[in-house]
DNA sequence: ATGACGGTGTGGCACCGA
């Protein structure tokens, strides 16, 4: 069983690229991020013919996110529950799959612009609502994964400059404590699971050739439960979509599960 | 470097992302 997660910028732009990588990379669930459309507008029959259900919490031009999805999505939850959120950012719900059934919660985590800043207020905030409310989702549903644009990079080899860009965006003392709460919870970040290239990263920006020169950031994660942590069997970042014409400057992360 | 690139909505640009 597979599941991936993928930042896509504009599902409008980028749905070719969807069905292409699906069609190569037949996961049995992926989760977007910034579809930066509204449920009308979503490409449901496109997707359909693909093979896909789809779970949709869109807004216009920013945020959005879905899970799509082989078998059924149930008991579909938007948003963090007990967290008044004007913005489209979490989708959650429960697939059946091979042995048992899988939590999937997909969060598009807010940026915060920069330390000090009202949008990283936000961020704080939107943080502590997240592990709250996912407290009492690993203890209803043992068999949980969280994926999605975390927005953080977890350590200093989750970015191309730890030292220059130390205690900025994304590289906080305060953003990596909130890594950390999320890990505490019963979480593991499945990449580290395993041995990795040095140098690993998910998103690059579109800037002064950021990809060619891999100067990049992982804050892409994949987070599984206790429960699942036995089931892990592989992550890997698939960087090939950002050689792409017109790119996501976020690339997907797979995790391969045995079956539960 | 108040920059760079790319997406959106609208507009001849501004705002946002990371």
């Amino acid at each position: 069983m597979k599941i991936a997660t993928w930042n896509v910028n504009s599902l409008t732009v980028r749905l070719p690229q969807v069905l292409d990588w699906l069609a190569a990379n037949p996961v049995d669930a992926l989760c977007l991020q910034e579809l930066k459309l509204s449920d009308d507008k979503f490409p449901l029959q496109a997707l359909e013919a693909a093979g896909y259900q789809s779970a949709v919490f869109g807004q216009k031009t920013y945020n959005g996110v879905a899970i799509l999805s082989r078998s059924p999505a149930r008991n579909v939850v938007k948003n963090i529950v007990g967290f008044t959120d004007e913005q489209s950012r979490v989708i959650a719900a429960t697939l059946d799959m091979p042995g048992g059934e899988l939590r999937l919660v997909n969060g598009y985590f807010v940026n915060g612009q920069s330390p000090g800043s009202d949008k990283f207020a936000y961020k704080m905030k939107w943080l502590d609502g997240l592990r709250a409310w996912l407290q009492q989702e690993l203890a209803a549903h043992p068999n949980l994964v969280l994926v999605g644009d975390f927005n953080i990079t977890a350590d200093d080899r989750d970015t191309f400059d730890p030292e220059g860009l130390r205690e900025t965006i994304h590289h906080t003392t305060e953003e990596r404590a909130h890594f950390k709460a999320l890990v505490k919870l019963g979480l593991t970040d499945a990449f580290r699971m395993f041995e990795q290239p040095e140098k690993s990263y998910s998103w690059w920006d579109y800037r002064e050739f950021a990809f060619r020169r891999n100067r990049g950031m992982r804050i892409d994660y994949i987070l599984v439960s206790d429960a699942l942590k036995p089931k892990v069997a592989s992550c890997t970042i698939d960087k090939q979509p950002r050689k792409n014409e017109r790119p996501s400057d976020h690339v997907p992360v797979v995790v391969e599960l045995d079956s539960l």
